[in-house]
DNA sequence: GACCAACTTGTTACCGGTCACATTCGGGAT
DNA sequence: ATCCCGAATGTGACCGGTAACAAGTTGGTC
């Protein structure tokens, strides 16, 4: 379903108002009284008040859920906000409680894979409880962004802060920050970790260097990704972990920078005698570049070389050979981050969460050690 | 740079409040006068007065950055905004000026690259200008989850919106719906048309259809996208007109849903005898999926068969074999729609802007025709 | 029919900026 | 010294909800 792209027009262009004499005015009563759909502002509390002849105050208290509204007042009410089209007004309202239902996400690289995933699960999450997700995407590499950033999220008031942090510096930089609200730091799930709750070697980091040993393995190369990404080092880790965990050998770590062209680049720049049989990639992009490199050095995936992923984007299907993957839900982490943070907001304690589980996707990037 | 994936934390938490009785505070001074960073409510204008000891509305001047004010009452108000740490309640502001300056930006399957990508240039467009950018992003599919996104919309108070329609239902619910402020609708960027302004041949689809002329191919199969999608359409246009362009031959339209997956299916089920010698897919993962689909049926790209996608997302250059494909410029559509809803929001003529042309970028994907 | 409690509804003030208008201040001219 | 005028500053109201409290109604009881 997901399209691999969609970009923008000429720009129809539609106006703010609607023609809908549909419903009746009570004449002189009050300075608004407008027929729905008006273009003159907004109808408020008031005017639905006037209308139905109620206080503003009996309004607000329908629109609160209150019951103890005589039946006969409540229709009339009913009806008045109906006429004038009454949509409250969450800047006025956020004003007087203070409280707003917006949540400000701090991120950056969303046209990432694993990012946006994220956001769509915060997004969701955030929904779900009533709340808007304000995105604020950072351009990193500007050192004054971050600053900006939190200018600009103290000053709309936000019921919290998530801050997405997905390297050392950006982890710092919020950390050092006021928010002035809640705020939830999230930084790399990590989930790959070999102490993980669950023993299973079917799931996660394990079962991939279980998969990779089965085949005949037994010198791995990880390709990682750059170490001032806490990801980058969880995936290290937990690499190293599982290899020493099954005996295996790790022929060192080599580092990209997550995109398809450095591990392109790394593996190029290999030496001619490659000592190991499997390079572990720590995401697709780079398992990507790698699988270029190698064809071009003439070595046939997963013949004579075999080489995994992480992440399982959606493309990773579809590379040539299709690659074996750990699949990582992201949209459960963004979901799960905004939950902490709501949590926060509520000064309760968070639900306990089970703890998030890769999954092995054995393609056919990976078979038999060579020899 | 860009990473592949940036996961999440077991979550490192912060509290929203900091020690720092840096400042002095006046005794007696009002009703606040607390010291900066303190947890209590933060400082507002009223604060401020009354600890410089002038009335409100001046320092709400000085805050407007208005010039008329004696440098000694001038002094004492940088001083007190200083001390309480002062930071303008945007909420307040936006509910007497009626405005606010956030916009809503309502789009959908925000993990794409082409969306992503749009919504980065929105953003940034957005923020030059000091708005805000505020993605909804709707999950399609629902069909009640427009209505609901209309309805955020309408309550918190947005300068504008920007709709970003990718296809004909959304632009057909966005088009009927009242957002009662300035709107600006996007579609698709119709950048590929074969009677631009540019008469060039070097860029654009023409360019790429020339591409393929000079390598030998005569008859090209076009994979389309979805044709509810407007950018699928043009796409499709622009191939049928600059095939009879040059004289060429299509050898019809083959519809995929823009993933890879559907690429490699419809490759993967054509009929033995190919009539084509080359395969222009509307966006790069199709071309993926049927670079897939072409080795598994024995066919080298490009010896036997050429292959170009469209978009050039960041990993088409490592595809095996990197792909040849048309650069589309999504950060400069994003911008320009933010322009044009700014234009409307100000009530002036938008810019003029540039055609956007798409760049042919060559790489190994094509290669002279077969025999 | 009077009286009280419970139920309905209304009144007023407030949130934190902004705006329109009023008032006070300062210095030069007389 | 006095007067005047523009510059500098202050006052009060308002935006559209919400909250606290007050007032008006209703119904039941004696």
């Amino acid at each position: 379903m997901p399209p691999g792209t969609a970009p923008l027009d000429t720009g129809e262009t539609q106006d703010a108002r609607r023609e809908d004499p549909s419903s009746e005015v009570t004449p002189g009563a009050g300075t608004v009284a407008t027929t729905a759909g008006e273009l003159g502002r907004p109808a408020t509390i008031r005017d639905v008040a006037a209308l139905a002849r109620v206080s503003h105050q009996t309004v607000h208290r329908f629109l609160q859920g209150y019951e103890g509204i005589r039946p006969a007042t409540r229709e009339r009410v009913v009806e008045a906000l109906a006429a004038l089209e009454y949509r409250p007004n969450l800047t006025a309202r956020s004003l007087t409680t203070g409280r707003s239902m917006r949540i400000g996400a701090l991120t950056h690289e969303l046209d990432q894979f694993g990012p946006s995933k994220i956001i769509q699960g915060a997004a969701q999450a955030a929904r779900d409880a009533g709340y808007v997700l304000d995105i604020l995407s950072l351009d990193m590499g500007d050192p004054e962004e971050i600053d900006r950033a939190l200018e600009t999220v103290t000053q709309h008031d936000l019921a919290g802060v998530l801050a997405l942090a997905s390297t050392d510096h950006m982890a710092q930089a919020f950390g050092a920050a006021n928010f002035r609200v809640p705020a939830f730091l999230a930084g790399e799930e990590d989930e790959f970790a070999s102490d993980h709750p669950s023993q299973l070697t079917s799931v996660g980091f394990p079962a991939l260097i279980d998969h990779l040993a089965g085949l005949g393995h037994h010198r791995l190369l990880h390709l990682a990704g750059p170490s001032a990404w806490s990801a980058a080092r969880n995936r290290a880790r937990a690499f190293e972990t599982a290899v020493a965990g099954h005996g295996l050998v790790s022929d060192g770590v080599a580092h990209g920078d997550w995109t398809a062209r450095s591990g392109y680049e790394v593996i190029s720049a290999l030496p001619s005698d490659l000592g190991f049989t499997a390079i572990v990639a720590a995401n697709d992009q780079m398992a990507l570049g790698a699988l270029l490199a190698l064809g071009e050095r003439g070595l046939r995936v997963p013949e004579d070389i075999s080489v995994t992923g992480i992440d399982d984007i959606p493309d990773a299907a579809y590379f040539s050979p299709p690659l074996t993957t750990l699949r990582v839900d992201f949209v459960a982490q963004g979901r799960r981050a905004v939950e902490h943070l709501l949590a926060r907001i509520a000064q309760r304690e968070p639900a306990d969460d089970d703890a998030l589980i890769s999954q092995l996707v054995a393609r056919r990037s990976t078979g038999a050690a060579a020899r």
